[in-house]
Parts: C-alpha cells; sequence; structure tokens
DNA sequence: GTCGAGACTTGCGGATTTCGTAGTCTTGGC
DNA sequence: GCCAAGACTACGAAATCCGCAAGTCTCGAC
C-alpha cells in the first residue's frame, strides 16, 4: 500500500558500502528522510515513513544511523546577533607548510564555528563569533596570528546577515 | 521545588519586549532552552523543563513562540558533500552602489545558502552549494558577475570542510 | 488601590509518538 | 545450498505530546 514516493528499493536494498574517501554512501530514500527533517527537524517518524514509503520503525532507524555516523545532526539555529553574540567575522588565512595542521588548531578552538580548507588566494576561511570587540579582537590577533604556521590573515567583520538556510537537496 | 539551575527567574519575570532593532529580547531561561536544542534538537520538553527549571507546558509554550517569531529553527543539518553536493565555494563580492540590493539578488538565488554584508576588502561574502564545476561556474559567471552593481568577485573554492558547529551559547 | 494582561504551575485525559523486540525477507559469502 | 548480516515490518508497552482549565503571581496602567 505504501509504495509511492520511492520508485524501487529492492534495487538498491542492500546499499551501505562506503564510498572511497570514506563516507556513508546515502540512497535516495535517506536522502528523502534528511529533506523532511531540514523541513522540520521535530517531524514524526510516522510521518517522514508516510513521505518517504517506510514504516515507522524503519525510518527511525535510519535516522539513528544518520546521527550516529554523524552524517546529520538534528539542532536548534539561531542568529547568533539575537543570542547575543555582538560580533562576527570571516577570516581568510595564508599558511606555510601544512595547512591540516593550522585547520585542526581552528577547529580547537570554540569561537570558531566554521573551518574550512579552500583553493584561492587564502588557504583556509574560518568563521568566527564573538561576544565584542575586544573578544573578537583577542581571537583574531592573539590567538591566531600566534599560531605557528600563519603567514598572514584577513578579515571580514559582519555587518548584517543577509540569508542563513539549511535546505539543500529540499530544491 | 524545581527551582536551581536558574538564580531569579521573579526577577526577569515579565521580560518580552523588544530591543529597539526589532529582534525579540531573549532572557536566560529562553536562552538555556536554545541551548538544550542545540545539543538535541528532539529533547523531550520534560527534560528540558527539568534542565531549566520550567515545567514541561511553560518550555512547550516558549518553544512555540520562539519558532513562531523565527528565532530559532529546529532542523537536520548535513555535510553538503556527503549529500550529493560536490563543488562548494565562498564568493566575495564588490559592489558599486546599493549593496542591499545586490544582497537581496542573492538572497533569491537557491544556490546561495548564506549571505553576509561585510566591512573589509568584499562589501559582501556570498556560500554557494552546487552539484559540480559546471554548475558552480554558471552560478559565479553567469548570474551573480551579472547582476547590476557587481564591480568584481573573487572566489574560494572549497577543498574540505573541516568544521561546522551550530553550539552557540553552549560555551 | 484596583484592575487587566502576561507568564507560569499543576493537573488531567486522550491522542500520538517513541521504543524495544520478535519475526520476515533478501542478499552476498562460502 | 546454507548461513549470517542487514533492512524492513508488525505490534504492544511506555513515554511524550497536546490542549485545556483553574489558580497564583508580578508588573504596569489607570
Amino acid at each position: 500500500m505504501h509504495s509511492e514516493a520511492v520508485a524501487s528499493r529492492s534495487a538498491e536494498h542492500r546499499d551501505s558500502r562506503e564510498s572511497r574517501n570514506g563516507t556513508p554512501h546515502l540512497d535516495s530514500v535517506s536522502l528523502a528522510i534528511i529533506e523532511q527533517l531540514q523541513e522540520d527537524g521535530r517531524r514524526p517518524y510516522a510521518a517522514i515513513g508516510k513521505a518517504v514509503g517506510l514504516s515507522e520503525a524503519a525510518v527511525r532507524q535510519r535516522v539513528q544511523k544518520l546521527l550516529d555516523q554523524g552524517v546529520m545532526q538534528i539542532v536548534a539555529v539561531t542568529d547568533p546577533l539575537t543570542v547575543g553574540f555582538r560580533r562576527q567575522a570571516m577570516v581568510g588565512v595564508n599558511v606555510e607548510g601544512d595547512v591540516e595542521n593550522v585547520a585542526d588548531a581552528l577547529t580547537a578552538m570554540p569561537e570558531v564555528e566554521y573551518v574550512v580548507m579552500t583553493a584561492g588566494s587564502y588557504d583556509l576561511l574560518a568563521e568566527i563569533v564573538c561576544e565584542d570587540d575586544d573578544h573578537l579582537l583577542d581571537v583574531i590577533n592573539k590567538r591566531i596570528r600566534a599560531l605557528p604556521g600563519v603567514r598572514s590573515t584577513e578579515s571580514f567583520v559582519y555587518l548584517k546577515l543577509k540569508k542563513q538556510t539549511y535546505m539543500w537537496g529540499t530544491r
């Protein structure tokens, strides 16, 4: 009875192998589940099951696995400005030597929300969330610039956040 | 009986006014609720209530209001790479004329995840999520550069995402 | 001083959801 | 051909969600 929304499940039934980079492979059903939870992280398993063509228990197992594997997390997100963090900035970093080491050091800092290695005129981009100007200055000048291997940094202080979505796949 | 975890509630009891920029004011109890949901977006209301010193019903009301006001959203977040979006980039944009207009145009594009106005050598930063190189090229060269007011752009293609958290306040 | 609004608590019952477990089916390895 | 593992279904019990009502408390307006 519940067999729309997903073309052929048996065809991709056994499908939990890993792709070469170690990230787990996601079939279309898991994708559909993620889409449901991107719309509403608290949507009940039964409703999701109806939407993707699975039983409640199956959805529950899949979601649990996705969470355990770290593929997905269900969290509350806010605009930091409304939660009392008044200064944010993106910092471009140039590195000499091993970029990954610096990236790991940045990752370890609680004020750093986001770290990505890039191709272009910076080796790394890091987003920083702070309480005020002093805090921001401290993080950038004292802590980041002091890291071994950091050649130079350039900062972009946020003036206004215009968009922030989490809806990949829902388009 | 349930009066730990929050020092004095009566002191900040009536506290639903708005600050001058239109964003609702958040008291420490709502902050605590948000923290709980940042750890686990599906945590039951009763458990949250126990943690923040409120009844289940009160937590339910507060959460609903926070969602309605748009202060917070509860969603699943993923690493786009594992969900089939193979190319991401940050784009720095320089604008002549009204920056806000360009920001709005970027906001309207589905491939654009994140838009922020900044102080520094770019006027805007935009994060782009695409399926492949062709798609990315198309968005940057055909669509963004074609926007009226865009003077120049610089791109940073993502090589590896190192960190991505949503835990403001939980520190 | 009185009154009304807003936020919270307690209590409740019913609908819904979650959770564990047992059983079925399919697939790949041997 | 047989077996073990993985994914799914089915189902009952426990927990949660949800709406509602009544009563308390505080604050600000009048």
